[in-house]
DNA sequence: TGAGGTATGTCAACAACGCTGACATAAACT
DNA sequence: AGTTTATGTCAGCGTTGTTGACATACCTCA
């Protein structure tokens, strides 16, 4: 099958309790509880969207406009992983909403700087403390040392290729140490 | 905000070593990245899946059916999660293509038993196999004590009410020791 | 045996959200 | 001035989720 010559780190996990070689066995369970996790921490926001008539999509767009205040639609683009005319259907809809604010760009006049207006920011709120409440939960019950281990195999998941720049829009942090807005964004 | 009274289980970090403060900005570190290797981990047999006309829902039917061979039409909904008419319209593809066959219920001749046919075994195989190999090579990657704590807050993750019954369906194993086929299925 | 519940299947309609292709406009670059 | 870039939009298609309605076979229990 392909189950065993494979691991280059096999030690032979030092705590007897749960020996960990890389079986099919141990590698379909990681596949499935991320697929049933994915599923449950999804659903919080899924379910306030639905009072919006939203949608996942709409909740992407809003957490990373959040997050990059001032992106521009490319950046988003590149960030989303999406087509052009997939995102422009739900900003069209957040921009008509009131949730999402265009500003000319300032040296490049083409551009389209997105953030969220405060109507928008209380929506993200709204998506974000469930999420949170959900994650802070799992960190908490799992442990400091777990919370740890569960970055180091995620980040690892991630396209080889790309990993760098994800990680890159993953730990930078909108707001230096709590002052304010930081329009910084240049994607 | 509402950052910090929250955590009903806060017993602030009993080894100290790595002190871990439940920060908004952690929480959306975590979050962020859940979100970019659960897109990255879907990729692979997206790709794969593109060459049939198939989409994710025939993954996880495929998937599950061969995770528990007899499993019934109800039983899969149950686990999957989705509607009667949803499932039914993957199943019904499916079983057309010849890669899922049915099998009509002894005990109770309502029921539909679903397996895979040596066809659809070797879709199985074809998908399963790079989402494997990131796994494996994240877990590798991340070593040992990381891979527990993985799965350990994905465990967490999942909703309280159902985390027992989901826990049940990825610990069974399909093979008792390596033997052959068991068409329990019982659910 | 007959009534009622259960397991499954199917038709129809709708919504969210990916995609491709084509085309328009404004602004920047060369 | 001509080309490229950034954005927006129209139109259409496919997957996959949803609800609602209904049919059929089968089991169960009074």
């Amino acid at each position: 099958m392909s189950a065993s010559g494979i691991g280059e780190v096999r030690r032979p996990s030092a705590r007897g309790d749960q020996l960990l070689f890389l079986t099919d066995e141990q590698l379909r369970q990681g596949i499935e509880l991320l697929f049933f996790a994915y599923r449950d921490f999804t659903s919080d926001p899924d379910r306030i969207l639905e009072d919006f008539g939203y949608g996942r999509a709409h909740h992407r767009a809003i957490h990373f406009i959040n997050r990059r205040p001032g992106v521009t639609v490319a950046g988003l683009l590149n960030i989303l992983g999406v087509t052009k005319q997939s995102l422009n259907r739900v900003l069209r809809q957040l921009i008509d909403d009131g949730l999402v604010a265009q500003e000319v760009g300032v040296r490049d006049r083409r551009q389209r700087h997105l953030h969220l207006t405060p109507e928008g920011e209380d929506l993200e709120r709204r998506l974000s403390e469930p999420q949170r409440g959900r994650v802070r939960r799992a960190y908490s019950e799992a442990g400091p040392e777990a919370v740890s281990g569960f970055r180091k195999v995620l980040e690892q998941m991630i396209d080889a290729r790309a990993r760098n720049e994800v990680l890159g829009i993953v730990g930078e942090s909108r707001r230096g140490g709590g002052s304010d807005r930081d329009p910084a964004g240049g994607a």
